[in-house]
DNA sequence: CGCTGATGCTGAACCGGTTTAGGAAGGTGC
DNA sequence: GCACCTTCCTAAACCGGTTCAGCATCAGCG
């Protein structure tokens, strides 16, 4: 099939290019009586712009870049990136721009990959996931001029703007949850210690728990070594009542280490599971978990990384509170 | 920071465009001592071509499209497109090609997506997952011309290539370890039956039980009618002294809710899983599956895709056989 | 020595859009 | 009637690469 050209549509309507052009972009220089014309003779030829010649011309890509730099096999499992992306997704396809994903193995790698993206104009922007402190890719952002957009802030992310949710009152939530039930010893097996979200919770939980026994073990989010976390956990002498994991895929096998181990959830240990999934109402009990839509969080990413592109917006954005609900695995600690 | 073009280099080399982009694409028309002084310059200038510049010229996009038209809902879950991605894109960024994911509600959609990529030259290909029956897909696309490779074949995919692994093969050994440890009553918790594979399971299914009690029933893929279905076989005057689900994560739910009615796996109940993931492994027991290495599936399809855009290859590649890997969620049937 | 062919390079056309300088036509003010 | 301003449109330049016809240069050969 031959795909029409500009020149096709500027032929069969008796203009010159610069006219289509013009029409179909709704700039004015055209009457509206030919714009019309314009638009009809377009949609017999079923035309659609050759993105390659407007990204040539107009210096846009039409493309949005995002870098996920975890190992893969952690990846695989957590429900929360595919929610993330179909909702990133679903706001950049109603302005024709395409997501371009990219799995790497490490942060060197994905600076790497800006650096190629930004020399290639691959992408008008990034969205940024995984804030560290001092983290080296909001340098590098700013100092190649590629618009980016961190998800996850706030602070460290320099200049960037940003869009968050509010850690620490999830964590003083579900604290307050199991303090409210009665607990006293509580564990907490958290994700990767070096992400910048996991310190703010982390400390958000050491505020929390400030007078009872409360203490963090890090893991790689990984289900094994929640798993292996939670053993470790309910082996020690005086092992916590309540254990509060840092994603939905460690609680689900932390429950099941409990279940090897005999220890009944929730009689003789409570479970609360970070990040909410189908995984955690499938499960026996079904998992009290911190509910977040991802979906509407991604599509709200996206409209803000639009908004600077188009010169507007920037700074902070802060996101909708995670709700807790409670299901069956948490309960009074057992006398 | 302002990026070089092509004409920095030739003006520093002192040669004209056209013997730089000679030079930088290996293409015979200049001297060794020549090619040698651009890519010097070249990379001190630390120059990369413009991905839209080259696209307009050359014709090819430099990106291939994948698009997903499940529900988000029961995708979010399956670390098997992760792995499918990753793989892929390990492939695909040797090439420097970019990977465009598109997530979509349904096969419409898909269609129109893939219309609209194809008429703004967004992409050099597609691949094409979760083939069905006389697919509609497949029809647009060789009439577009837009260069397809399908994810599962063989059959009913036209003149498109194709690469895929033996399904039925897969379930004889399934079944076969089940008849071995002698089981007679096998029932099957399948995933949507509108997929070809899914069919091609069901086929083999039939067939390897043939003599056998062996029953069939639907579902969506996702834990939820995973679980409803479990509960429904389980509940039946005769049920079944093994079930073998079509994916991970309705395994995991079968297995809680076997433990929610109180039937022992593996002493009442045998669990298959077809997909292996961390999760198998994760649970008590840990479930018998059938495993493959999707990642390395996923490269060789890109590199099969890459070899059509080359002009080379196309037809059916046959992937590697799954494996049954036997853990503890299988046994011989209670007396 | 003149012819042939290969080698190495230049200059220009081209891909399909966007943008801008400029011109024709028509209306307005004095 | 003439200067001046809009409105609507055309022609051409431009984005940054690739490709190709054609021109010099030089070696090989009869």
């Amino acid at each position: 099939m031959k795909r029409p050209t500009i020149m096709d549509i500027a032929r069969r309507a008796g203009v010159s290019k610069g006219a289509v052009s013009m029409a179909l972009n709704g700039q004015p220089g055209v009457s509206e009586a030919t714009r019309r014309r314009i638009l009809q003779v377009a949609q017999e030829l079923d035309w659609h712009p050759n993105n390659a010649a407007r990204a040539l011309s107009a210096a846009r890509a039409g493309a949005i870049g995002l870098v996920l730099a975890r190992p893969a096999r952690t990846l695989g499992v957590e429900p929360f990136f595919f929610q993330l992306i179909s909702g990133l997704q679903a706001e950049l396809s109603e302005r024709r721009i395409a997501l371009l994903l990219q799995v790497v193995d490490d942060h060197v790698a994905e600076m790497e990959l800006y650096r190629q993206w930004w020399s290639e104009r691959r992408v008008d922007g990034v969205f940024v996931i995984d804030l560290r402190a001092q983290d080296e890719r909001v340098r590098l952002l700013e100092k190649l001029g590629l618009p980016a957009l961190v998800i996850g802030g706030p602070g460290h992310h320099g200049e960037l703007p940003s869009v968050w949710a509010d850690d620490a009152h999830g964590m003083r939530s579900i604290v307050t949850h199991l303090t409210g039930l009665g607990h006293k010893r509580i564990a907490r097996v958290a994700g990767l210690p070096e992400l910048l979200h996991t310190q703010r919770r982390t400390a958000a939980f050491r505020e929390a728990t400030r007078g009872l026994a409360g203490w963090t073990v890090s893991t790689d989010y990984s289900g094994e070594q929640g798993a292996e976390a939670t053993r470790r956990l309910l082996a020690a002498p005086e092992p916590p009542t309540a254990i509060v994991y840092d994603n939905d895929v460690m609680a689900v096998a932390g429950v099941a280490v409990a279940a090897e181990l005999g220890v009944p959830v929730p009689e003789r240990l409570s479970v609360v599971a970070w990040d909410d999934s189908p995984l955690c109402q499938l499960l026996h009990p079904q998992l009290t978990a911190l509910t977040r839509d991802t979906f509407a969080f991604g599509a709200r990413a996206a409209r803000a990384l639009l908004d600077v592109l188009d010169g507007a917006g920037g700074g902070d954005l802060e996101d909708h509170v995670p709700e807790l609900v409670a299901r069956e695995s948490t309960a009074p600690p057992a006398p």
